[in-house]
DNA sequence: TGGAACCTTGACATAGATGTGAAGGCAAGG
DNA sequence: CCTTGCCTTCACATCTATGTCAAGGTTCCA
């Protein structure tokens, strides 16, 4: 699919897909005539994009993860190296820091909003 | 304490600090002579507010957030209104997605650990 | 009395990361 | 042809910091 498709049905803007792709973490293959050409796959990888930078994961990390999480894992064998698997197990701790306190905020605010609703207004 | 002991005891510059209270995040209290008096709850604060930037949320909301997470809900019935309780919503449903994201990334990675450490290097 | 270490406000510059706008040109298709 | 979509590229905007300077007040200890 072009870029405009793949705009559509993600709603992301081409701007920011080409974006990504500068950043080095879409890599579609290239029409005869310099079109980008976006297989199927590549509607979860910028569903993943988003959510990681969302969730305050830098572009360098993702660049990272990306690869361990939609290929079977058996393919890139070649290219793990020491450093790249300690790399993952730091993200790994941080991330389960981010979850900790996200799942935290998250319930205090659910726990608020149900005090603030079970009862009229004050003042 | 003064701005240096909580510093130190956050390991947040005294810069950065003066940069939260700048931005809304944190209220201390003032000596005599001019010099912010922080609580030990301000700890927390800091904690907290550390945890979620680096998770993702911007000044903004963590501004509308905090005063949900230490407080005893009661203190501030005053200031609810609906528009307050409508982003607090929206917002929990943010930090859904985030942990979801978060959550389902980190066990792949975690996957990809195993797998990876399962077997002795190919290549 | 005099430093030394801490604190104050304010300002200005800088930086990296993420994201957007707009110009100018090529390609596709009615 | 002419519109629409895609191409590249340069420039700009925003957010979250961080460094540094100025010019000064406070505390404490020697």
């Amino acid at each position: 699919m072009k870029i405009g498709e793949l705009s559509a049905r993600t709603n992301v803007s081409t701007r920011l897909l080409r974006y990504y792709e500068e950043q080095g973490l879409l890599s579609p293959a290239r029409l005869a005539n310099g079109y980008r050409d976006y297989a199927e796959c590549h509607l979860d990888d910028v569903w993943q994009i988003r959510g990681l930078l969302d969730s305050g994961l830098p572009v360098r990390i993702i660049k990272q993860i990306l690869p361990c999480l939609d290929e079977p894992c058996e393919l890139q064998a070649a290219e793990v190296t020491p450093d790249l698997l300690a790399s993952l197990e730091q993200q790994r701790a941080l991330m389960d820091e981010r979850v900790r306190c996200l799942t935290e905020s998250r319930d205090a605010i659910t726990a608020y909003l149900r005090a603030a609703r079970s009862r009229p207004q004050a003042s």
